[in-house]
DNA sequence: GCCTATTCTTGACTGATTCCAGAAAACCGG
DNA sequence: CCGGTTTTCTGGAATCAGTCAAGAATAGGC
């Protein structure tokens, strides 16, 4: 995965236009995960160095319309997005310094999908965030 | 739970002192649940006419300091408050209008707090948010 | 009732995201 | 390979939640 026909390939099957913003902006989901829109901005423009900030809002939009990239973003952060997707995967937050890390579901099966009682809604997926204080920002704490 | 005396005994509990604006707050928080800080402010003002936007901004991250309310903010929304603290319940939203409601958790104890792999986290609360679409947007769509 | 630390008011400001109108590019059929 | 059509991109302005800062007001202890 991560060469630019997979991603041209991506996107047709997703029947949507193949454009050079949006090849570098699935780039960069692929290749900086977790990243944040404007981190997402400057990669993109290592390869395109003109595009507009506003094309890149509207790829990762359309991108994650289409279920391509998934946006997360835990309280207090900007939005962030991640190319893995479809496996229900969830996230720690560091609450000291947002760094934020991928954790397999700890139940095997679908975990928390069955809300007790759903007051009639119909739910299609659980968020699992994990709030918590990464390595890094616990040793430097203690020190 | 409601009157004023009780909110007094909540903020002297907490160490905090007790001003105006943060009982018309709290009050505001339990009255409203799930409150966005634009209705909260609306809902000071009944009271206290004169109250500045800043004051409850800052009173609200007060109380949320103290753990007497909680700040929650789904994605793509503006910070809620609510006021069930301490019982480790969870949150439905729905995609369509952006309704929330409470469920407790489904698993009877504590659920997904232990992740599989916790990248050395230290890990203090897991948040689960159920997205799907509530009752009224469902059958308006259907229609 | 007075003093001091904390809290509130006022008003400006930031920064992420969105809106808009025109220019450009991608796909389709020939 | 070439127009026509539709969608996307550019550039710039606007919005909106939330924050910052300095001085005025107030709660709580003595």
């Amino acid at each position: 995965m991560g060469t630019t026909s997979d991603f041209q390939q991506l996107l047709r099957g997703a029947d949507l236009r193949v454009t050079r913003p949006r090849l570098a902006v699935l780039t960069a989901v692929y290749e900086h995960s977790h990243a944040d829109t404007d981190s997402i901005i400057t990669a993109v423009r290592r390869d395109l160095p003109h595009v507009s900030h506003q094309a890149v809002y509207d790829s990762l939009h359309t991108l994650t319309a289409a279920g391509l990239v998934r946006r997360i973003q835990p309280s207090g952060s900007v939005a962030r997005y991640e190319s893995r997707i479809g496996d229900n995967h969830h996230h720690v937050v560091c609450r000291s310094c947002g760094r934020i890390a991928d954790v397999d579901c700890a139940v095997d099966h679908v975990p928390c999908l069955t809300a007790s009682d759903d007051h009639g809604f119909t739910i299609d997926e659980a968020e699992v965030i994990y709030w918590g204080v990464c390595p890094d920002c616990s040793t430097a704490s203690n020190s």
